[in-house]
DNA sequence: ATGGTTGCTCGGCAA
């Protein structure tokens, strides 16, 4: 089995790509973040065509999350446990979807930006993830994985440029700890040590170009998960060229 | 310290 998690940033501008994308490395599921749609605004039929159902939450503005899955999509859930918010509760809402596909608890995480660290929604950020830690904790017995855009770089390999990131989120020690306590939970992320190199590239100043990124978008699995994991890589090519979306996808393969 | 780009929508915010 192939899973896939991507920040497709759009998924009415990106559904082309999308589709070529499942097609050209024959994903069975992907989780999608930033697809800023509605569900009544989803582009479907070509995903139906292949064969996938779609679960998703979301506005037609900002954040979004979404389930593709042609192994089966059920026990669909929005947020999880004691999920806190922030404004628009729709908005809020949209940042964590859950189902199981193929024996697997996937849940699709858009985790705050946190924007700025004295901003309130920094604050945010960090009560969102003590709150998924507490959910996630109890999942550790299943087939789980926690895949998405977590907005954190865990280290500081993980910045192109570290210094200039002195002052900015997702380099910030509570994040990192936020991060850190999945795995010292029992979390494993396994893409890192099959796929080096950054999933994220703003799009200004060439950054793509100049390799100039973040490595922010991660799969953090349970033990069963973990122990199934055989490989994973980063769709580089699908960050380049016009209309690509600021993120490369990132796949792993389950035995 | 600022600016650079993209998306959703057509002003301004979020990333």
């Amino acid at each position: 089995m192939r899973i896939a998690t991507w920040n497709v940033n759009s998924l009415r501008s990106r559904i082309d790509r999308v589709e070529a994308f499942l097609e050209r490395h024959d994903i069975d599921v992907l989780a999608l973040q930033e697809t800023k749609a509605r569900e009544d605004q989803l582009p479907l039929m070509g995903l139906q065509g292949r064969g996938y159902e779609v679960a998703a939450a979301g506005t037609n503005q900002w954040n979004g999350v979404a389930i593709i899955s042609r192994v089966g999509l059920e026990d669909v859930q929005v947020g999880f446990d004691a999920m806190p918010g922030f404004g628009d509760p729709v908005a809020a809402e949209a940042r964590a979807i859950g189902a199981v596909c193929g024996g697997v608890r996937l849940w699709s995480l858009y985790v705050p930006n946190g924007r700025k660290v004295d901003d309130p929604h920094y604050a945010y950020k960090l009560a969102w993830l003590g709150a998924l830690r507490e959910a996630a904790r109890n999942w550790l017995g299943e087939d789980t994985a926690l895949v998405g855009d977590w907005n954190i770089a865990p280290l500081d390999e993980d910045v192109f440029d570290i210094a200039q990131f002195r002052t900015s989120t997702h380099v910030t020690a509570p994040e990192r700890a936020a991060f850190q306590a999945f795995l010292e939970d029992g979390y494993a992320e396994v893409t890192r040590a099959h796929a080096p190199g950054y999933t994220y590239w703003d799009y200004y100043r060439q950054r793509f170009e100049r390799d100039r990124g973040l490595k922010i978008d991660f799969v953090l699995g349970s033990p069963s998960f973990a122990s199934r994991v055989t490989g994973a890589f980063i769709d580089r090519d699908e960050r380049a060229g016009a209309g690509a979306s600021d993120h490369a996808p990132v796949v792993v393969e389950l035995d």
